[in-house]
Parts: structure tokens; sequence; C-alpha cells
DNA sequence: ACGTCAAGACGGACCGTCTCGTCTCGTCTC
DNA sequence: GAGACGAGACGAGACGGTCCGTCTTGACGT
């Protein structure tokens, strides 16, 4: 009854998904997430709407995987230092997050891929494990570090950790509620270890 | 709503402004915000859609505008239990935004603000003023009380404690990357009282 | 009389679906 | 191997929808 056949993905072109994600970053970045429409990346990337249809089931869907190509690429640079000063190295982490904030190349997919996320939990999801996941353990496993040298209280909730020293960096950006400095990093870092000092 | 030169105020039907901010409420609350469109609002309302356009420039004025005349009506509670007790006012505090999140009702509403802060500059910068503004100044009466008594810091910087407090319970909602559980608001406030304790 | 009002027509932008005819493949036959 | 065949993905774009923001109309209130 239901000929809804599924694409055959060993039949896939690898050239027309790259030019799809391709342009669905450039498009992003050159003229906003609100003016970005499905027609336009097809029209963009040389490709038929069906293409992207077939593959996508959502804007959203699409945006997604243009970050996730993204960071497939640079994914060597996911270990965090370890200097064994613990303050040190995440002062480091985080004025070099603020600093990537503060740069509009950046922050417009971000805030793109922001927006797609808070409206759509299955997305979401998606978000937490394929993108956030890695990430967030990369920079446990640092703090776990921390932990076994005694710079962190050996019972402390690594995610509450984590969360306390991100959250008011990413929602300070997201609602343009104050200025992203150094200064501020630091003051993170500080109020945060003060928090969980052994 | 802010600066109409060519309309004449003193001629603007009040029951047609209230059938607009009541039926954009009605509407995100019930088919969510994707879904709610001008034309929408217009028909549920009662009211022409140049009438919508003749007072607001954009949909996410309209959001906006429903939400103040919300938070208007809600003036007198504006004021933060005050025993003496830092620590167990904030826990109050947290656990009723915690529970207040968890609620459809509340959540729909607020995520779609958010949607458009995000992408908006000018919105966000009126949300700070009008809404954000006036709520944080009460949270920090609370906390400066909080100081005076020494039960922190003195130089604690207020708005990083605020932000402490809240970023990780708003960030853990808007991107439901964990449950928001009385315990973890507690959580929330022991680690930020630690970071900040005289 | 004037300006706001409700109602809705209008052109334009995109949506998501649906053909077209073309271009790749793997498979089957000779 | 070589050529014919068929399944299916491809670029292109027409189609009916929804919604946008503007514009027109006639009713109403002051």
């Amino acid at each position: 009854m239901t000929s809804d056949t599924k694409p055959n993905r060993s039949r896939r072109s690898e050239k027309s998904r790259r030019a799809i994600l391709d342009a669905t970053r450039a498009l992003i970045s050159e003229v906003g997430y609100a003016k970005t429409s499905i027609e336009a990346i097809a029209a963009r990337a040389g490709v038929g709407k069906q293409t992207i249809y077939r593959w996508w089931p959502s804007k959203g869907a699409v945006i997604f995987d243009s970050f996730l190509a993204l960071s497939e690429e640079a994914e060597g640079g996911m270990a965090l230092p370890d200097t064994g000063d613990l303050e040190a190295d995440l002062k480091l982490v985080l004025r070099a997050t603020a600093a990537e904030f503060a740069d509009p190349e950046f922050a417009a997919p971000i805030r793109a891929l922001g927006t797609e996320i808070i409206n759509d939990p299955e997305l979401a999801a998606q978000y937490r494990e394929k993108l956030a996941g890695p990430v967030d353990e990369a920079k446990k496993a640092r703090l776990r570090s921390g932990q076994e040298a005694g710079q962190l209280a050996a019972d402390a909730d690594l995610d509450l950790v984590l969360e306390m020293l991100y959250a008011p960096l990413s929602q300070r950006w997201l609602y343009r509620s104050g200025p992203l400095t150094p200064e501020y990093a630091d003051a993170l870092v500080e109020a945060t270890l003060r928090a969980f000092r052994p």
C-alpha cells in the first residue's frame, strides 16, 4: 500500500550533497538565516529542489548537516590543552570561545542552528548526540584530569561545572545582554573553580 | 510600537489592540510559534490585517507586546521573598522558575519570544530594557540585601552571580539538555553561593 | 469630513509535491 | 567483454498552497 519507497543511499550523488551543504553555509553567512530558503539553496547549489527534499526532512536538518560536515573536517582540534594548570587551561579555552562568538562569520550560522534547535526537539536530540556531546566529553575529560590532580572537588558534578562555565557565556551572546571580554571569561572560570574547589 | 508619526494614536481602538494581543497569546500556546501567522491573528481577533500592520512593524513586535501586556498585568508580584536566608530564598525562586519552564503553557510562548530575540537585535534591546531589565533589578535587589547581611561577598559582581544562577537553567531548558528538577535548582544555588561567599 | 475600522483582493515569495526528460549505474544476455 | 535494459537519482521547473505586506472598499464614529 505504502509506496513510500525510501531512497537508495548507495546511489546518492556525493557531488550534489557537498554542493547543497556548501551553498547552505554560504547563504547563511551571506544573507542570514531568515532569508535562506530551500529554493535559494537549490538554485545556488545547481540542484533540483527534489534532491534536497529526498535526503533531508526539513530546513533545520540541512542546516544541521552543513554544520556536522564542518565539524568533521576540524575533527583534530578536539583535544583541550592540559598543562597541569586547570585554571589557566580553562581561561584559555573560554577566552577562545568568547572570541569565536564575537566573529560574525561564526556567529550567524550558530544563531541559525540555535533557532532551529529551540523549536525542534528531535533536532535538539541529534545536536546533543552528534555535535555538543563529543565536545562536552572532551571538556569533561579535562575537568576529570583536574579532579585527579586535586584542583577540583572529587565529588563535583562535572555536567554542572560545565554548565556554569559555558551557559552564562552562551546566554550573554545569544541575547546580546553584555560584552564578551577576556576579563569576563576569566571571571567566569575563577568563580566556577571557587564553587567547586576541593 | 515605537515611533509612529503617521497614524493618530488618540484614535486607536483599544478594543482591537486588546483583541490582537489576546489572540496572539492564545494562538502561540495553541498551535505553536511557527504556525502563528499574522493572518491567523487577524482572523482570530476579528480584525483587519491592516490594523495590525498599522500599529506594529513585525510579527516579532506583536509577540513582544503581547508579552509586555501580560507582564504589566502582573506588575505587583515582582518583589522576591526576603526571609533573611538568602540560600533558602534563592532555592525557592529557582525551583519555581524550573517548575514554570516545565509547564508547556508557559514554555511555548517563551520559546517563541526567544526565537524572535535571537534573530532581531533591536527586539533584543527592547526585551532587555522592558522585560528582563526590571526583573533582573528585582533579583539583584535581593542579592544586594544578602550582600549587606554578609551572606555574599561584598565585592561580588551581581550581574555575574545572576548569570551563573539562571543561565544554566535557561540553557538546559532551551536546548532540552537535561531535566529541571528541584534538586538541580538547589545544586545551582549552592554552587553559586559557594563561589561568591564572603 | 476625516481617520480608523473590518474585510478581503492582490502580487510576490516560498513551501512541499509532482512530473518531465536525462544521466548514471548494476545486471542480464549474447 | 560488449551492448541492451531497467531502476533510480538527477536538474529543472510547473503546480496548488500558505502567508506576506500593500492596497481598496465601504461602514462607522467623532
